[in-house]
DNA sequence: TAGGGTGATGTCATCAAGTGACATCACCGG
DNA sequence: CCGGTGATGTCACTTGATGACATCACCCTA
């Protein structure tokens, strides 16, 4: 983070990562796939996070209510460190190669969910098309949290954009 | 395609790529900006496309409904040549780095889409989120389309596809 | 028709991202 | 003290990608 900050991403050699943090560009390749994975550690993590939610949600509960609760558990996951999350995003969002893994870490995590939520009976395309959904709320929600210095808390940032989002689709 | 398909997008390398086409590796360069784009060469046109035809909305429309249009507009464009869409799509879904290349194309017309409602007068989150949702749609509709060798055609998916997702997004 | 401009292509050199093969080192248990 | 094991380093190599420069084909005009 520090490197990708001072200097931006692409001026950043994966030799320059290694001798910062006492290592070799070799070892600095066993731990991460590549440069970018850097700045993603966490998503697995988070990822395990998230389906444990959607599992622990009640069997009575409707798709847009499995996701309704996933989406407040990654908003108290997500929503500490504000200003970290800031600086990590505008690297990310200044480079082309960095959006792109984010946008396919987030298309890893609605793979998921929809599985998930298939696991529990739910049929396709539904199941997609809620798991989709949600994560577009996550991201438009997390978008405007961020770039809000002292804004409304994530958790209430995502229910409202959620809301916000039913009226918009049902809207004639 | 030829050779992505014959062995592999990794396997291939970029002097085979040329050297079919009758070319250098350097001059592959001047017309791709990379290894990936190839497979992505519409893209912009298509985005385009979709862009006139929003802004051939009536002002009376609803968000969604423009959307709903623009939909329309790309089922029409996509949905000729399902074998070749499934052909591309195989290549573009075994292989990582084609997919994030393939969703940074999807996220960069769901943004043009925003930006497109921003104009006619549509407020944040309303934009964001009616685009976002379109592309959605535009995605499990045609990967449905892609996967049935003889089903309903691609305008026909996706409009039952956006109407699953009102149902999905508001049943409580 | 010679000559000059222009755009497309090729050649060469170079850098940085990855990866495989193998050596080495540190530490742990017996 | 020794052998094994996992982590790290070294080296060599492939490939993607880019800058600098040469060349070629073609067209326009004096």
């Amino acid at each position: 983070m520090q490197l990708y900050v001072e200097r931006g991403f692409e001026q950043t050699t994966v030799a320059e990562i290694a001798k910062r943090a006492g290592l070799t560009a070799r070892t600095f390749f066993r731990y991460f796939a590549d440069k970018r994975e850097v700045l993603f550690a966490g998503s697995a993590d988070l990822q395990e996070h998230l389906m444990r939610a959607l599992e622990a949600a009640p069997n009575s509960a409707s798709p847009m209510q499995v996701v309704s609760a996933v989406l407040d558990v990654a908003a108290t996951a997500l929503g500490q460190h504000r200003e970290h999350s800031r600086q990590r995003q505008s690297v990310i969002n200044t480079n082309a190669e960095l959006r792109e893994r984010e946008l396919i870490k987030l298309a890893s995590l609605s793979a998921a969910l929809a599985e998930g939520l298939r696991r529990r009976g739910v049929p396709e395309p539904d199941a997609s098309l809620a798991a989709e959904t949600g994560i577009v709320v996550l991201r438009v929600a997390f978008e405007r949290w961020v770039s809000e210095p002292h804004g409304a808390d994530l958790s209430q940032t995502m229910r409202t954009t959620l809301d916000r989002l039913k009226t918009v689709t049902t809207a004639r």
